[in-house]
DNA sequence: CTTGTATATGCCTTGTGCGGCATATTAGGG
DNA sequence: CCCTAATATGCCGCACAAGGCATATACAAG
């Protein structure tokens, strides 16, 4: 499981990385906000952490966690080449975005009919 | 393995993505580029076509492959939060890419032409 | 030192993705 | 028709990630 690839692949990784876009947050604070066991937040920040995509400060008990951006950069910069592929199909994404709708975990997105 | 994210987790799978991003091949060509099997690059395109990720025409018995943008696009628009954050850290991500310098997926760093 | 809170880690089970290999399918040519 | 090229599919075994649960560690406070 080395490549950033592999680390975002998991949902719940996602979800713990688009909160931590936010502000940087508490494993407790985690826990509640994505209703994940504990040790299941502490596995999924170990692998995040060592992968490079999180680090984290000592409070007190407390780890606060926060982003690290360059694994994600790295993602950014494959996915460079194609961008100049889809400028030609742009309309076609909307449609496509709307049909599944069920995109990020932890995020409501409004629908419109 | 519905989500776009799980299809990229794969190496030969970005691999062959990459290629497409040139221009369409075939299932042959994919293979003798890529160094791969056949049915390992049948299975993952396959696996590519059922996600949206390219689209195939028949070519007398061959079958070309290209890409459809979508589902990368849907990564893309994932990151798009990141983004903002990370212009704070710019500089660390070329030692970052420097340091790990297997960039390309293809299997072998030999690069024989 | 004991207790309570916050987090990390270890073990076990389960599910599933991936490759290898053999074989089926489809299409064209002689 | 039969043969061959190109691609798809089925089956199998293996590796490994992810969650559940129990427990260990770290730190603070009384």
């Amino acid at each position: 499981m080395e490549s950033a690839f592999e680390i975002i692949a998991e949902p719940n990784r996602r979800a713990i990385l688009s909160l931590l876009a936010s502000s940087e947050q508490s494993v407790g604070e985690i826990e509640r906000q994505l209703r994940m066991t504990q040790p299941t937040v502490s596995k999924h920040l170990r692998v995040l952490r060592e992968a490079g995509f999180v680090e984290s400060t000592v409070d007190a008990q407390r780890r606060l966690y926060r982003l690290k951006p360059e694994p994600l950069q790295e993602v950014d910069v494959w996915l460079a080449p194609f961008r100049r592929f889809w400028s030609a199909h742009v309309d076609a994404l909307e449609r496509h975005l709307d049909r599944m709708d069920q995109s990020t975990p932890a995020k409501r997105k409004t629908r419109r009919r």
